[in-house]
DNA sequence: CCACGGATCAGCT
DNA sequence: GCTGATCCGTGGA
């Protein structure tokens, strides 16, 4: 249930250059939507994920029946099991036929704060996301969307190489990684 | 079909 | 900061 004060965040936020979005996603709010309750969360790191020629990217392979999300239209989420185990949770950005999301791999939860979720994979298990919400629109303000909050001016922001993509070669030390320095 | 490797995490140093 | 456990599902055939 979404409140009519609230702003979610619309398909024109994530329409835009990945690296712009993941930085802009830094302060705003992910609400993760289960049986009519909220959980809130201020997002304090993401990573971006942009065009096929990023090795670290599902999308260096092209067009497979997994990344097809990444090519398709911005503001769906791009959800995928990794290691096996874990979640992890992309928004898809820029226009169609180009492959590219920011992953969502940190955020606070409100009334919670000392309870940082400080992973991608512990994120998707404390807001309970898994595959079941892969491809579901978040400008539509239903089971996962985010809402516009006071943007973390850029001074605070922190950008570093990305984790867990040392063997991206020449995408490995892309500093695509955005955290909130506070 | 099925071998392979990974957008992680906890726990220890 | 580093290592190893863990195991699903992708994609190449």
């Amino acid at each position: 249930m979404k409140t009519q004060s609230k702003e979610i965040l619309n398909r024109n936020f994530y329409n835009k250059n990945t690296l712009e979005v993941a930085k802009a996603l830094l302060g705003m709010i992910l609400v993760r939507e289960i049986n009519g309750k909220e959980i809130r969360a201020r997002i304090t790191e993401t990573e971006a994920y942009m065009g096929e020629d990023d090795l670290a990217s599902h999308a260096s392979r092209g067009r497979t029946p997994r990344t097809e999300l990444m090519f398709g239209e911005a503001g769906h989420a791009y959800i995928y099991l990794v290691y096996g185990m874990y979640h992890c949770l992309n928004i898809v950005t820029e226009k169609k036929n180009f492959p590219a999301a920011v992953l969502i791999r940190a955020a606070s939860i409100e009334g919670m704060e000392y309870k940082k979720t400080n992973g991608p994979g512990k994120l998707c298990k404390v807001l309970k996301i898994d595959k079941s919400l892969n491809g579901i629109d978040v400008t539509g303000g239903e089971k996962l969307w985010i809402e516009k909050s006071g943007r973390v001016s850029s001074d605070k922001i922190r950008s570093s190489a990305r984790i867990g993509v040392a063997y991206a070669k020449h995408s490995a030390s892309n500093p695509w990684r955005f955290t909130v320095d506070e």
